[in-house]
DNA sequence: ATTTGACCTGGAGTGCACTCCAGGTCGTAG
DNA sequence: CTACGACCTGGAGTGCACTCCAGGTCAAAT
């Protein structure tokens, strides 16, 4: 199958901007075009935008998703390499998960402390709302 | 006890110019100043520095934060909004990390892939390297 | 007395990842 | 036949979060 830009935009979930941008920067190659000249999106365009959006959600910087991209025009000698990024980023998206665990707890700390306040403020008689903080 | 602006940024983690340009941007209230006009950062300072960077690491943006900090400086008035800035940041902190976990299982198969393109070119009889991709 | 180093100010510059725009070309629908 | 909507191009503009700079002050060290 194969499908228009706006097709296309809507099924990765990117702009239509987006796509032309990502073509320009050589994160995604040229695809077909159509007898009037638009672009024609293939399954196969489809699945690596898919995987890019994985990877920027994983917050790598584009920098590194060009790099990636253009190992995998070099074939099967790149697949060390490749294999070696996506292994650095794994370490880097397992530590981000962690980092944001303690931020979770940080938060249910935070928030339980609101809570008690909220609490205290309702059970004192008005007029001496003024607790700790 | 009392910090000089380098001393607050190697505690806090931040660099200089970002103390000043959080200080400018109404992130942080004015510290305190030496006779000599020099900043003198409080550990009250340094404790509200402290959350600020676990926010932006939660990803909230400046403008939540600003928000938060001058809800701070309204008093108890805004604890319940304060809550529910933090109850909807645990939220999307909670959201992100689910969303992390599945990159790091595409990432995780996209590997073993690799992995496994590496066993077979190292077991087959050379010469004959190139199997699917 | 002067040099050094940390600090000060207001403002300009940077890098990233888009996003928007003007002006133009197609192919179909009325 | 013309009007419309979707698409095209090269290039400029945007928002965010810093980061850097020039020119100046001040206190302690030489």
């Amino acid at each position: 199958m194969s499908y228009s830009i706006a097709e296309a935009a809507r099924r990765s979930g990117l702009s239509i901007d987006t796509l032309r941008y990502y073509e320009r920067i050589k994160l995604l190659d040229p695809p077909a075009r159509d007898t009037a000249g638009r672009r024609a999106y293939s399954d196969d365009d489809l699945g690596w935008l898919g995987f890019l959006t994985k990877l920027r959600t994983t917050g790598m910087p584009i920098k590194s998703m060009r790099e990636y991209a253009s190992l995998r025009r070099h074939g099967v000698a790149s697949a060390g390499r490749r294999k070696a990024l996506l292994v650095e980023q794994r370490r880097s998206v397992a530590e981000r998960i962690a980092e944001l665990q303690g931020c979770l707890d940080i938060l249910d700390y935070k928030i339980e402390n609101y809570a008690q306040v909220e609490r205290n403020v309702l059970g004192v008689e008005p007029g001496r709302e003024e607790i700790s903080a």
